[in-house]
This record gives C-alpha cells, sequence and structure tokens, in this order.
DNA sequence: TTTATTTGATTTTTT
DNA sequence: ATCAAATAAA
C-alpha cells in the first residue's frame, strides 16, 4: 500500500519537469520511444522514470536493464539514479552494451565453446590477427590492407552476418578475399579463446537466439529495457534489444537522429528512424526546450542540421535568452588559429572564465598537436581525450598481455606479445615454432611452450629460454590461481619477468616514463582491488579493455579540455571553439568523396550543441598536412548554412570571388586597404567546364563544375576523386 | 637473433 | 612529421 511518504516522493520526481518530460517519466507499460534534443534534459528523464518505476512497484531494481555507449554515461547515470532511489541501484543493470553482452557471455559462454576466460581482443589485436591470416592464407596484404579486411569484417558482424552468409553474397574478388580471411579470423580467434568487439554483440545475440532457456531467463529478469542514444545502435545491438525486449515490450529508447555521428561505426540511423514502424503502439515523445545553451546557439545549430533530409522534425528553443552572437575568424593558417585560440583563452581569463569551462573541437586527432604546442607556449595548461590511449602504449599492453597469458592460456596473441619481451632470446622463427607445434597437436600455446623440449626444430639455447620463461609464468600463474589481489599479482608480473629490470637497464627519459605508466597501471590495478574486493584477475581485464576516453575525463582541475567531436557527444562547455572549419576537413574530404555530408552536418551539430554561452568557429585559409607545405581550402560549408544575422561576421558577399577576397584580406591585413586594393584588382583566375588542368599535388584532371565563389570542381584522374577548390588559391593551372 | 636503416603510410570519426 | 613495419647488416 503507497504511504503518504512514498506518495509524496513519487510527486517529488516531476517538480521542475517539463510537461513531456513528465509525460515520459510516467509512462509506465509498451514501447516508447522519446526524441531528445541536445540538452534536453534526456538523462534526467530516463534516471527520473527508472525511479517512478521502483517508487510506484511497478518493477523491483534487479527488473531494469539501462543500456548507454560509454562507461562515463553508465555511471553517471547510476549516480543520478542512486540520488533518487539510495541504495537499490546496485541491484540494477545500468552498463554499457558492451559490459552487459560481456557479463552475459562470461555466465554462458561455454555454451558457445568459449570458456569463462575469454580474452577481448582490442582493434590493435584485432588487425594483427588479421595480418597474420592474411599471410597464412598468402593474401598480398599490399593489395588487401588488414585494415580494408578489418572493416568489412566488421561491418559484417555488425550486420549479424556470419563468414558464410557473407560469402553467398560475395560480388567481387575482393569480397571474395575478404570471406576467405573472415573465416579464417573467426577460427583463429575462436581457437585462442577470444573475442573481439563485434563478438561481444554478435555472439550475445547467437547466445540468446540459440538458446530458449536463456532468452527466457533474461526476457524474464529484466522487465524494463531502457536505452540512451538509440540513433548510434548498428543492427547487432538492434537485434539484441529486440531479443531482449521482445516478450513484454517494455522498451524505452531515448534518442536524437540529428546526433547521430557513428554510421561508419555501423550505427543504423534507420533504428531510431523507424522505431514506430517496429512498435506501431509505440508513444512518441518529443524533447525541444533546451537548458544549455542560448538562444543564438540553438538558432545556428538548427538552421544548419535543417540543411539534412530524412529528420523526424526537432526545432529547440530556449527561455534563456538570445546570448552572443556565433563567433567565426578567418585565419591565415593552422598556427595562426591556434594562436588565436590561445590569446582567445587568455583573454577570457581575464574575464573571469576559467580554464576547465572551455573546450576545443576538431576533426581529426591530428589536429589537437599544433594547438598543443600554442598552448603549451602561452602556459595554458590543458588534457587532451583521445590520440594516442594510456592503454594502447606498448608497456601497458604488454604487462596486460602477461595477465591475459596467465588467464588465458590459449591467447596467442598475448603469447606472442610477451614471449620475448623483455628479450630473451625467443624470437620470430623459435616462436612461430613452438605455435605450429601447438597448432598441429591441437595443444595450447601454455602446453606448447611449457614443453619446449618436444617440439621438433628447436634448437637447444631456444628450449632452454623457453625453460626460464615457462617456470616464471607457471609460478605466476599459481599465485593467480589462490586469488591474489591482481594489484601485487601485477608487481610480481612485472618484477619476475624482468619487464621492470629490462626498463632501468635502458636509462633512457622514454624508459623511465614507461616505468611510470605501468606504476599508473599498477596503482589502477591496486583501486580495483579495493573497489570490488571479490574481483578476479578477469574481471580487471574486462573492466580495462571496455574503458572509452571519455572515461579519462577529468572536469576539476583548471585545464582546457581537447576532442574530437566525436567525443564531444553528451558533454557541454560554457565555451566552445570549433576549429577546422574548412571543407575537406569539416566536412571531411572522404565524407564528400562518399557523398555521406549529412553525418559531418549532425556531427557539426553535435559540436555546436555542446556550447552553453560563446561558440567560436575558425577556419584556416592555409592548413598544412603531414608538415608539408599548407594546402589552400575553403571555408566550411556548414559556416556559411547559419544565418548571417547570428554570427559577428560582416555582410558577405553573395556571390563572386572578387569580394570575398576582399573581406578575406581586409580583416586579415586589419583594413589595410593597400592590400584589399591589391588583390581586387589582381587577375583573377579563370575556369570553364571542360578544361583540363594540373594541379600540383593531385595531377591532371578535367573541371566539371565552376560555382559562385571563385569555385572549381576538379575531377582528378589520378585517383577519381573530384575536389572543390578556390580558383586563386589552389596550386592549379590550365593546360 | 638482434640492431640499424630505410621505407612507407598515415589522417576521419571509436565502443 | 612521425611511427610502424620491412629490409639489411652485424
Amino acid at each position: 500500500m503507497p504511504d503518504a511518504a512514498t506518495d509524496r516522493r513519487v510527486e517529488d520526481l516531476f517538480t521542475g519537469l517539463n510537461a513531456p518530460q513528465e509525460e515520459a517519466v510516467r509512462h509506465v507499460d509498451g514501447p516508447l520511444l522519446v526524441l531528445a534534443g541536445a540538452g534536453s534534459g534526456k538523462t534526467r528523464v530516463l534516471t527520473h522514470r527508472i525511479a517512478h518505476l521502483i517508487h510506484t512497484k511497478h518493477a523491483r531494481a534487479d527488473e531494469i536493464l539501462a543500456i548507454t555507449f560509454t562507461n562515463k554515461a553508465a555511471q553517471e547515470m547510476r549516480e543520478r539514479v542512486e540520488l533518487l532511489v539510495g541504495r537499490a541501484v546496485r541491484a540494477m543493470w545500468v552498463m554499457t552494451f558492451h559490459s552487459a553482452c560481456a557479463r552475459m557471455l562470461r555466465a554462458d559462454a561455454q555454451r558457445l565453446g568459449y570458456t569463462r576466460q575469454f580474452t577481448i581482443y582490442d582493434a590493435a589485436d584485432q588487425r594483427r590477427a588479421i595480418k597474420k591470416c592474411l599471410d597464412e592464407l598468402d593474401v598480398d596484404a599490399k593489395r588487401f590492407t588488414p585494415r580494408a579486411m578489418q572493416a568489412q569484417i566488421s561491418d559484417a558482424k555488425n550486420k549479424l552476418r556470419s563468414p558464410e552468409q557473407y560469402r553467398e553474397i560475395v560480388g567481387s574478388y575482393f569480397e571474395q578475399t575478404v570471406a576467405d580471411v573472415y573465416e579464417e579470423y573467426e577460427r583463429q580467434l575462436h581457437r585462442a579463446n577470444a573475442m573481439d568487439f563485434d563478438d561481444l554483440l554478435v555472439r550475445t545475440v547467437n547466445l540468446l537466439e540459440l538458446f530458449q532457456e536463456v532468452r527466457d531467463r533474461y526476457q524474464s529478469a529484466f522487465r524494463y529495457v531502457l536505452v540512451d542514444e538509440y540513433q548510434d545502435t548498428n543492427h547487432a545491438q538492434y537485434r539484441l534489444l529486440q531479443l531482449l525486449a521482445g516478450g513484454h515490450r517494455n522498451l524505452m529508447v531515448v534518442g536524437d537522429e540529428d546526433q547521430s555521428v557513428y554510421g561508419f561505426r555501423g550505427a543504423d540511423i534507420r533504428n531510431i528512424l523507424g522505431f514506430d514502424e517496429d512498435y506501431p503502439d509505440a508513444s512518441t515523445i518529443k524533447l525541444e526546450q533546451n537548458y544549455r545553451s542560448t538562444q543564438s546557439i540553438l538558432s545556428s545549430a538548427n538552421a544548419v542540421v535543417a540543411n539534412n533530409r530524412g529528420r523526424l522534425g526537432k526545432e529547440l528553443w530556449t527561455e534563456v535568452g538570445e546570448g552572443d552572437s556565433i563567433k567565426i575568424r578567418e585565419c591565415d593558417d593552422d598556427h595562426a588559429e591556434a594562436r588565436f585560440v590561445a590569446a582567445e583563452i587568455e583573454r577570457l581569463g581575464d574575464e573571469g572564465v576559467s580554464r576547465e569551462e572551455i573546450a576545443i573541437f576538431y576533426r581529426t586527432n591530428a589536429m589537437s598537436r599544433v594547438v598543443e604546442d600554442m598552448l603549451t607556449r602561452a602556459g595554458i595548461s590543458y588534457q587532451v581525450i583521445g590520440g594516442t590511449k594510456f592503454y594502447d602504449r606498448a608497456e601497458i599492453k604488454d604487462a596486460i598481455g602477461y595477465l591475459n597469458f596467465i588467464v588465458n592460456p590459449q591467447d596467442v596473441q598475448a603469447f606472442s606479445r610477451v614471449v620475448n619481451s623483455p628479450r630473451r632470446g625467443i624470437g620470430q622463427t623459435s616462436m612461430s615454432r613452438v605455435l605450429a607445434h601447438a597448432n598441429t597437436m591441437g595443444l595450447t600455446p601454455w602446453e606448447a611452450a611449457d614443453g619446449a623440449a618436444g617440439v621438433p626444430l628447436l634448437g637447444s639455447a631456444a628450449v632452454k629460454a623457453f625453460g626460464r620463461f615457462m617456470s616464471v609464468m607457471t609460478r605466476l600463474k599459481e599465485r593467480a590461481e589462490l586469488e591474489t589481489p591482481v594489484g601485487e599479482l601485477l608487481e610480481d608480473v612485472l618484477r619476475e619477468t624482468g619487464y621492470t629490470d629490462a626498463l632501468q637497464a635502458e636509462r633512457t627519459i622514454e624508459a623511465q616514463g614507461r616505468l611510470e605508466n605501468l606504476e599508473a597501471l599498477v596503482v589502477a590495478a591496486r583501486e580495483y582491488d579495493t573497489r570490488s574486493p571479490d574481483g578476479t584477475v578477469g574481471e580487471f581485464l574486462q573492466e580495462i579493455s571496455l574503458l572509452s576516453e571519455q572515461d579519462n575525463l577529468r572536469d576539476d582541475e583548471g585545464l582546457v579540455t581537447l576532442m574530437t567531436l566525436h567525443n564531444a557527444k553528451g558533454l557541454e562547455y560554457p565555451i566552445v571553439f570549433i576549429i577546422g572549419c574548412e571543407d575537406g576537413m569539416f566536412p571531411h574530404s572522404r565524407a564528400i568523396d562518399e557523398g555521406d555530408v549529412e553525418e559531418e552536418r549532425r556531427l557539426c551539430y553535435v559540436g555546436m550543441t555542446r556550447a552553453m554561452r560563446d561558440l567560436y568557429m575558425t577556419f584556416a585559409r592555409r592548413r598544412s598536412t603531414f608538415g608539408g607545405p599548407g594546402q589552400y581550402g575553403l571555408r566550411s560549408r556548414f559556416l556559411d548554412e547559419i544565418p548571417r544575422d547570428l554570427t559577428d561576421e560582416p555582410e558577405r558577399a553573395q556571390i563572386g570571388i572578387r569580394s570575398r577576397a576582399v573581406t578575406s584580406w581586409a580583416r586579415a591585413s586589419e583594413g589595410s586597404a593597400a592590400a584589399a586594393a591589391m588583390t581586387s584588382t589582381a587577375p583573377a583566375a579563370v575556369f570553364a567546364i571542360g578544361d583540363d588542368v594540373v594541379h600540383a599535388a593531385f595531377g591532371e584532371g578535367v573541371v566539371t563544375g565552376v560555382d559562385p565563389g571563385g569555385v572549381v570542381v576538379v575531377r582528378f584522374a589520378g585517383d577519381g576523386s573530384e575536389r572543390r577548390l578556390m580558383a586563386d588559391y589552389a596550386p592549379i593551372k590550365r593546360r
């Protein structure tokens, strides 16, 4: 019986919510689609709905499954739910797709022929395994790069296509090769008792499809399923949700089709666009009131994304007020751009803005370097999210490789990684012989190495080296099985394998840095031990392999934050700089070539809507790539999609390269009339459709279009690409 | 087997 | 410009 206190608690859940938010929170049974615009309080809706289900006794805590994409989002949701329901949150599954799948697989992996101790391969492990398959199948890795193979295989997996199914639809020699590699790769992974990221989803779907009792178990266990960022789900995730929520149909998905930016990773925007077809009885609720940004920022972002087709249609608004206009800056080159950003940050600092309120976004990781240099020079401390990750460093992967090999003796990848690191006289040849022997005899790499004396063709020095190596490993494995705390075990590993000694002997600054990184890993392991006293090495390994970039984010240390636009999703900052707003950079030329500018535009929308108060968008006329000479580019088409009265730019000419060049120069040279006059009288480069041209970098091509603004479109013979170039600046000549 | 040297690719975005 | 991988030399 609900008492008065409970009633009050339930009512409290609605205070401060707007009408559509409240409607979503009150929804109990049946499918629900919440279209949540940026900053519209979707996490609030999710957490309050969970609390509502609990307080009204519609669900027990352990009947709720809430899924996010990043650990950070999961943790935030967990904390916010805890504020509402207290300790009950501990019984809930609030986690990422990948963690939830890994957890289900640990329980039932043996049904699919894996052990509970399976290893999770990251992208680099995956790449290496694929390379190995290419070698074994005698495929020319120059023609068919591991990278391309990986992309194809991953794509197939995301679509739940097995090697056999893939083989049925091959339409080219390339795809034929992919089918062969895919098949071999799957065999090798399975033999190594390993799964890649995609497998975590695929194998869970397999598990639920093949074993009805497992499916029934989870269907009745999770009576309410909630999914965040639904627009980013791929087909495997879609199918997984279908299987989990198939019985009761209590599925709530929250997403924003305008923020779908992971198409390249297999995310299928049709999942969210077609939700009401999949679930015709679904309620749909739109959240359009924004609680984050000024109206100028919202109107600008709305205007940009309005150029996309295939939207469900949302229009963000706020009660906050207009705010400042969008600040658009043109710079001479990437260095000037970075200098502007650094100077502006200093100026903002004088105004009382603190560093952690500022973020700088860019399209590609490589763009951070110039900015980093400039910030360092200006004495502005910063943190970079993404780029080279901590867990990607060689020494960290080695240390983890040792643990993986101890836990999973079948793990070839881990074995070959650590067997000669540090150097112990076991080279490529000896290692291959042991692995070949393992293969033919059906042994695990561990067993084969342990019985090195029985491996044919192996030299006596190598046999001895293996003996020494394996006696250390055996000792460590015994210790692992005694449930030694992970931190302690890791220290033992580093000491007894001689890893630390080898680094200390190097006496270089790099080695010192590596030792520090390893120390940080030990600290992380000790923290894990404290956090989960009953945890195992295997669980620790799983946890760190599923970490994402955003999980490294710190928010309280007076640091300016740098990251890619993709990493920015879900975050907010009072001041945002989006740099590199040039056609070719953003939208990226690859996307332009592949006709996928809409996803780039959504990315732009994501970036812009991160800003609460001030939004800067900068572009450079010249940008150097690979450290070579600068390439001339055009300002991003997205900038021109922002209504001018919302920006601080003076009148822009509608058409004509002349006036555009004048404006550019006039501002760049701070109003020098001479410079402006000179430019405006310089001879214009004139091209017509059909002209044969030569470009300094791209070679020969033909003009296929002439656009207003002095833009020529050239299709190049070399790589068949079509590029938009600025006639006056691009190094092109008529032939 | 290890180390030094050269080559080649790399830049989209990542759970 | 930088880093990994392939190749040559020790």
